[in-house]
DNA sequence: CAAGCCACAGCATTTTATGCCGCGCCTACC
DNA sequence: GGTAGGCGCGGCATAAAATGCTGTGGCTTG
């Protein structure tokens, strides 16, 4: 089991404030949360090492860079044995294409998200996952008109229902 | 129309590696991308002011902070009149749960992400956008056992074939 | 009630950010 | 073809930030 950690209302501050403004500096995250630099920044390298914060990054706006085509694609596995998952998983996550990769429960088994330059670039990837022995029995694809809306922070705060008073011990990796 | 910046191979470089390592120093990114920090910096500002760079964020490990549950939702809508569409775009957008909002062509409408601190906190809110006019005529929930795998930082470099030599313009917001 | 521990603020030093300046290259105009 | 202008670079100087050290106050424990 690891650490643990106890998190106390700052702490949930930091990583609220870090998950929408990553690349504030420590003197205004410590202001902002009400410390001085030296524990804030304390704070955030033991958030860091124990597994909180697990990187930082850009939103890069993609429609800029050029026309792309988002697709989520339904999967179904035709073997449910042990081992057909895990294989499955560790195939597609070498696909650069396919940026998130969810096992849900319902109708099929995964959920897959691509990010491709175009429908024939799409469907490219498809027929080499079909050609090759991914174990796919039938797949379907939603290919995404707009997004309305991504946000990439959701609040903290808001989904521990206002009550950060005490501390959240923390558990399985 | 917007300025359309020319982005060359280091400004490529420099989104490639910001969005995977947001919150690296300017020496290092200019060290990285093979410039001096100057002109490095001048890059970066320039690309965040012509909106390629939207933000910055921290990756947070919602699993160390407690049980939360993924769902993704299927949903119809019931009329598909100018104005639907967008009444019920910006009224989930208010709800800090929903976190992506996807308009697809398929079998139904909009695919949502949820995030949620369990089945009966994602059902209170279900039944309270049943209950106001949200016009939803069906919907359908698949929960997230669990997600191999989300890619924060595709690879730009892929997306455009290696063909990192000439220039890109840009467009459409 | 006293001793130890923890987390904080303040301070000093190193590192980074950022604006300024001069140089070389590429372009366009003469 | 030569020259003037503009652009983008590297280098430097100053301001700001990161980061490690130290002392202090509150809280816990014996």
């Amino acid at each position: 089991m690891m650490p643990g950690l106890k998190l106390d209302r700052i702490d949930l501050k930091i990583l609220a404030k870090l998950q929408q403004a990553g690349r504030i500096t420590n003197v205004e995250l410590a202001d902002a949360v009400g410390l001085s630099p030296s524990p804030c920044l304390t704070r955030v390298k033991r958030l860091e090492q124990a597994g909180y914060i697990t990187g930082y990054g850009a939103h890069i706006n993609l429609r800029k860079l050029g026309e792309f085509l988002t697709i989520f694609t339904e999967v179904t596995l035709s073997e449910h044995r042990r081992g057909d998952f895990s294989r499955f998983e560790s195939r597609i996550f070498k696909l650069d294409e396919i940026v998130e990769c969810h096992l849900v429960s319902g109708g099929y088994d995964y959920l897959l998200k691509f990010v491709t330059r175009g429908v024939s670039h799409y469907q490219s990837i498809i027929e080499g996952m079909l050609e090759s022995d991914y174990g796919i029995e039938k797949y379907f694809s939603y290919v995404v008109i707009k997004s309305p809306f991504i946000k990439h922070h959701f609040p903290i705060q808001n989904l521990f229902g206002q009550n950060l008073s005490g501390s959240a011990g923390a558990s399985h990796d």
